[in-house]
DNA sequence: TCTAATTTTAATCATTTGATTAAATAATTT
DNA sequence: AAATTATTTAATCAAATGATTAAAATTAGA
């Protein structure tokens, strides 16, 4: 066992470093297009070390999920469960938080739904999303405020709206639609205008509906 | 080569065989995920068959890319530049074809984005996307309408709520947010409430934006 | 300091996997 | 029918890759 001091020393124990490695490479490639040697080399560390500390690409790789998937959902459903905000409230703390969480991690929802879909692990014990999403508060809210709406649908378009302009980056680029600062701008734009088109959907006239 | 005969009796050529086998494993599994015994097992050939034919598994799939490509461009581009449709019947039509082909390719999204994140394929050779998209009769009539708003910003949030919940649907299965059934309710609702909802977003009082 | 436990490395395995080759079979043309 | 061309197969290669092993180096505790 590494000292404390030693612990303090080097900013990032072994094992730090190759949760770190694992992340960024997994992240870019998938499971199926990551090599080990890969994820060795980026954290600086021996190949075997990496089998030595986790026992397998799988066990790590169920690793770097979990964080990801917590990183996905831990913030946002807090927001959603708070008792003492309102639904516009709640809108905009979680269209902020969202925007704040996928600017830093762009790629985030494209890895995990692209995983999720090709591996079908027993991700949902990692968090219990249908639970949470059905008994969360915001969806009393909006049955309150316009019981005509169905609070899955609104939901999904939140999430739509916010997460879709990250998942389809890829072909923003791939399609040249816009550069790297335009692509920034663009979503710089969404942060204030999402809030906005949820409460427009809000103002629906149930003759529509 | 075969005789006219022969190709007729075998309702698909080997080469279709293939590319159809190529596609759904593809698919399913993604380009580093797919093994091509896998592709020769299901369409029930011989492994060297596939090298004889396409050379690589690298050439089959990008031909298999390019179909899904057209496939998941090629019909709405049309809908966008007609000059005679009015933009309420362009955002009807959009929907109704989309939602007819995503509902019989469910995860050709998911595969088409996260494809063309890992690499970084000259996909823009096969359609000009962006050409196609910014001199489209669809974003005269939004700048024409409402001139306040952006017609990316738009299109965007049109494509995310139709889009999305496709790419989404791993997430809805593992986290038993709904069942198969309830799924297909759900989209089938949405093909009625995404031009809905669209008319509702043009609907926006400038004051808001 | 000495010993035991932990961490790290280099070398190597065993499988998997994309691809090729040479030979056999079938179809087409002359 | 013979010759040529196209299709298909079985066997095999070579490289890539996840994992292991045994030994070396480092650290912690007595």
């Amino acid at each position: 066992m590494k000292s404390e001091k030693q612990m303090n020393e080097q900013e990032q124990s072994t094992e730090e470093k190759i949760l770190e490695a694992a992340s960024e490479v997994f992240t870019e490639k998938g499971f199926a297009g990551t090599r080990t040697r890969d994820i060795a080399e980026k954290a600086g560390i021996n190949l075997a070390l990496l089998n030595y500390y986790f026992r397998s690409k799988e066990k790590l790789f169920e690793q770097v999920m979990k964080i990801k998937v917590v990183l996905l959902f831990g913030k946002i459903f807090p927001i959603l469960s708070n008792e003492k905000t309102s639904l516009e409230e709640k809108i905009d703390l979680a269209s902020e938080k969202y925007f704040e969480i996928l600017s830093k991690n762009p790629n985030l929802p494209l890895f995990v739904i692209s995983e999720i879909q090709k591996k079908n692990s027993n991700i949902s014990k990692i968090i219990p999303v249908n639970k949470i999403f059905e008994n969360s508060i915001i969806i009393k809210q909006i049955k309150e405020k316009r019981p005509e709406i169905n609070p899955l649908h609104y939901s999904v378009n939140f999430l739509a709206m916010t997460i879709f302009p990250f998942v389809a980056k890829p072909v923003f680029n791939a399609f040249e639609l816009t550069n790297e600062e335009e692509y920034h701008q663009f979503i710089s734009e969404r942060r204030k205008l999402v809030p906005i088109w949820m409460k427009q959907l809000l103002e629906i006239k149930t003759e529509n509906l």
